[in-house]
DNA sequence: CTGAAAGCGCTTACAG
DNA sequence: CTGAAAGCGCTTACAG
């Protein structure tokens, strides 16, 4: 029953400075062995662990990585949480969660106390477009070089941050094309497309494959709408009710398809056969809907791997663009 | 562009000692209404943010607070986190994200590493029953008083820790006597039985119902799974497969129950006509499934509400056990 | 009400 | 390879 061992603590046991303890422990070359075996014998029996908020002050660093994303409860940001927890486990990192829920003001907020946090670094992945203000302040950190900055689903490379998107233009175009070659024209999109990053460029993948095969665009079936399901169901009971004809849908969330397959389904109309539908984001759920859902995946683990490794060598960090490809994954519903 | 602001910049433009400082920004009572107006003028001026590190080491805490939840891709754990996190940010304090996902070692580790991280606190939120080493752990550390522990969905009362908790076994009570009045005998329960404290209290509110209603259990219909969707997808495949005659299933989460709902649909029987369905947790989804879940409440604004409360004061928190009822939520599918 | 000074627990030049 | 000492940026008794 130790009651506060600190490096003190340790030296004393093991006979030897402090100093000695803190090189030993943080795996300085310097280090005999017979010093090295004599620190972590006693640091173990007095179950030692170095005080991080000491160590912090004193490397001007703490070992927290901020994650700022865009809404936890959407399943896409779930998973890339949970698998950047674990990568940041492996690094003897901690993962600091802020939930900017569309809010400009917040993100500004952590933005502003990311200094006094001393952060690891900082890791943001939303969809939102952000504010100029935002913009500016991200590029004036990035460009300070305290920590390592890193933006996924959104490009911040025009900030000097390195970026880890989807093709999601590429990926919507190939869908929106397969749902031209099956249904004909009359392909609705759902999806925020003002204010999203990744919004703009789903939709710009959808007009893309429109004219592609000569089809104008009809603005009636084009629903702006925000990612949740609500938004997905509402839009097309509207659609619905205003008497519009159309034969898919190519939403831009997975919970967006899912709430339009609701509506659909309540209205007595059969997917695919009246409707087809595709969603993006391959969240687990979407296996299991009825019909099953056709989407485009994504890569959580993969990303989580590349944000570990530009957080450990981010000296070296060019301000490069990775693009990752959304794998088309074709089910029940397209 | 200020380069190093710290409070020492901010004593020397205000003209006074650190001390005073320090005091006039952490509201002292015991300062002037000159000195505080200098001092926040000048710490305005020069965007001072107080090192959080050397904060955290001088007063022996810091202002992160550490939440352990069981699964974040799990809705109901994701929405949560939502809650609390905001909660905590009105209060100052930043969220530190653990998943657990079902490892002991896990939380073992964060345990022991909860010492040095100078946690301002630790939020449990989990189902899975805890291993004896961690219930040891953290009961001496409730004892310790270091800082406030508490527990969300599983009681920890024994281990001295603030609990809230469900009455998740009344809950299902009610509404497997609901299914039985409806449909019969032959109701399932799918979901975490062992290993699961919260799975533990629902399977008895399904015992008990039965057991109200004078009928036998039926092993067979006891399907013991965990809480995601392919669990609950293959339960009912395998148990149509052993050609099991059912009217309605019982599930311990809303995951498991769309995950049956699935394996339901696709082998065309007819929800509820052939079989209702109740789910625990209403995420999100569950209102947008074809048909829609019928389920219980949660509350985890209420939650963070508590938890918030709790933190602030801490020392004189009896460890209480508080229990949220949960609304029935009556949808299509029972 | 205010300031000088000690100290929280580490790490890291600097000597040796 | 090792140790003595300074110092990271705050807060808080202690005097006044």
């Amino acid at each position: 029953m130790r009651k506060k061992s600190g490096i003190l603590e340790v030296a004393r046991q093991a006979g030897v400075s402090s100093a000695s303890v803190s090189r030993a422990l943080s795996g300085h070359p310097a280090v005999s062995e017979n010093m090295k075996a004599r620190v972590l014998a006693a640091a173990a029996d007095l179950g030692f662990h170095p005080n991080q908020m000491a160590q912090g002050l004193r490397r001007g660093r703490s070992t927290t990585v901020g994650l700022l994303v865009g809404d936890i409860e959407q399943g896409v940001y779930a998973s890339l949480t949970k698998e950047i927890q674990a990568a940041l486990e492996t690094l003897g990192l901690d993962l600091l969660l802020y939930n900017l829920g569309h809010s400009h003001d917040r993100l500004k907020n952590i933005l502003a106390r990311s200094d006094s946090l001393q952060l690891h670094g900082i890791i943001i992945a939303a969809s939102d477009t952000l504010s100029n203000d935002n913009l500016a302040v991200l590029s004036q950190k990035a460009a300070e070089q305290h920590f390592p900055i890193l933006a996924i689903g959104l490009s911040l490379h025009g900030q000097g941050i390195p970026s880890i998107v989807y093709d999601d233009s590429e990926a919507v175009m190939r869908s929106v094309s397969h749902l031209i070659a099956t249904r004909g024209p009359g392909i609705a999109y759902l999806g925020r497309i003002g204010g999203s990053a990744s919004g703009t460029k789903r939709f710009s993948g959808y007009k893309a494959a429109l004219a592609a095969h000569g089809i104008q665009i009809d603005q009636r079936l084009v629903w702006d709408a925000a990612f949740r399901y609500r938004a997905g169901h509402d839009s097309v009971e509207r659609a619905l009710d205003a008497g519009l004809a159309f034969r898919a849908i190519q939403a831009g969330s997975d919970e967006l398809a899912l709430g339009a397959m609701a509506a659909l389904n309540a209205r007595g109309l059969r997917i695919p056969e009246d409707v087809a539908i595709v969603g993006i984001g391959n969240i687990e759920s979407s296996a299991y809907s009825s019909p099953s859902l056709t989407t485009h995946g994504a890569a959580p683990e993969a990303i989580a791997g590349l944000v570990a490794e530009r957080l450990q060598k981010w000296q070296s960090n060019a301000p490069e663009i990775i693009t990752l490809s959304r794998p088309f994954i074709r089910r029940a519903s397209a």
